[in-house]
DNA sequence: CGCCTTTGACCTGCGC
DNA sequence: GCGCAGGTCAAAGGCG
């Protein structure tokens, strides 16, 4: 099994009120208990949310990817709730915000390049620091650094020459099971998995797999809304969905993350059919 | 053979 | 200026 395969959903609050300035994420250690967690008044969604995908196993790979995505938009909020407070005698070094105008600290960079953390379950046992984000990577590098006893894992993007993405992985000094990728740049190529992308059929699970639809003043974390006819994964999908639609740039990359998904549902489904 | 990982050396920025 | 720490380079070796 690969690193891909062992993604899995953790806990998603789907009171994503969101806006690019708002507190947007939540992401929740469920091994740890929670102890991530700012606020834990949507504690029983999120727990009835979990076992109803431990029970269902329904979307497991959306669902990872989800949390992913919700990590990776909440960047500066969930790295905040993610990070223990950490020793402050030790040096900042150069890539650190400076202030609350979303400014990088770039040294030999004068243009501001775009960065983004995604945070990834693993297992326990899955000592390697690699992820399966739908493209290629060259590690160029590793290094152990003071704040944090995993190694540090440096790639870059192979599958274009003049592809400037960088990707630092490491795991979590909370939590080994969680590796924190953080992404530099952005790439100017297609994903491998993009590329083989087709035009995908209304969702499997009878639910709305269709982020772009059906606008949205309002998130609500309330699974008591939950309708006869859609099942609660479904629902608080759907919130989710119509809530990060207000966002384009996390509109476009949920929609990859799901046709990645869909179209291995598709291709294990074309294999099934031939038997 | 090409691509990848590993790993020690080197480079660079920052704080003192 | 020096030392520390993060980031990068590049040679060597492994693997399919």
């Amino acid at each position: 099994m690969d690193a891909a395969a062992r993604t899995r959903v953790v806990v998603v609050d789907t009171s994503l009120n969101l806006g690019p300035s708002e507190d947007v994420c939540r992401v929740v250690n469920r091994a740890n208990g929670g102890q991530w967690s700012t606020g834990n008044e949507s504690e029983a969604s999120m727990q009835e949310f979990e076992r109803v995908m431990e029970q269902e196993k329904l979307l497991p790979g959306i669902s990872g990817k989800l949390v992913s995505l919700v990590g990776e938009f909440g960047d500066r909020r969930s790295e905040a709730l993610l990070k223990k407070p950490q020793d402050g005698s030790h040096r900042k070094r150069k890539l650190e915000y400076t202030s609350d105008e979303e400014s990088w600290k770039r040294p030999r960079e004068s243009y501001r390049s775009r960065v983004r953390k995604v945070y990834y379950q693993v297992d326990e046992s899955d000592m390697s620091l690699v992820v399966k984000d739908g493209h290629q990577w060259r590690k160029y590098g590793q290094k152990v650094t003071r704040d944090n006893p995993s190694p540090r894992a440096y790639f870059k993007c192979s599958l274009a020459p003049s592809c400037p993405v960088k990707k630092k992985v490491q795991r979590s000094v909370d939590d080994p099971t969680i590796l924190v990728a953080t992404y530099e740049g952005e790439h100017n190529h297609r994903s491998l998995s993009h590329a083989a992308t087709i035009s995908l059929p209304p969702h499997p699970m009878g639910g709305s797999a269709s982020i772009r639809s059906s606008p949205s003043p309002t998130a609500t974390s309330s699974v008591t809304q939950q309708t006869e006819t859609e099942t609660l994964p479904n629902l608080l999908i759907k919130q989710m969905a119509k809530s990060l639609t207000r966002d384009p740039a996390f509109t476009s990359a949920i929609a990859e993350a799901i046709s990645v998904t869909m179209s291995s549902w598709m291709i294990a489904q074309n294999q099934m059919d031939r038997q």
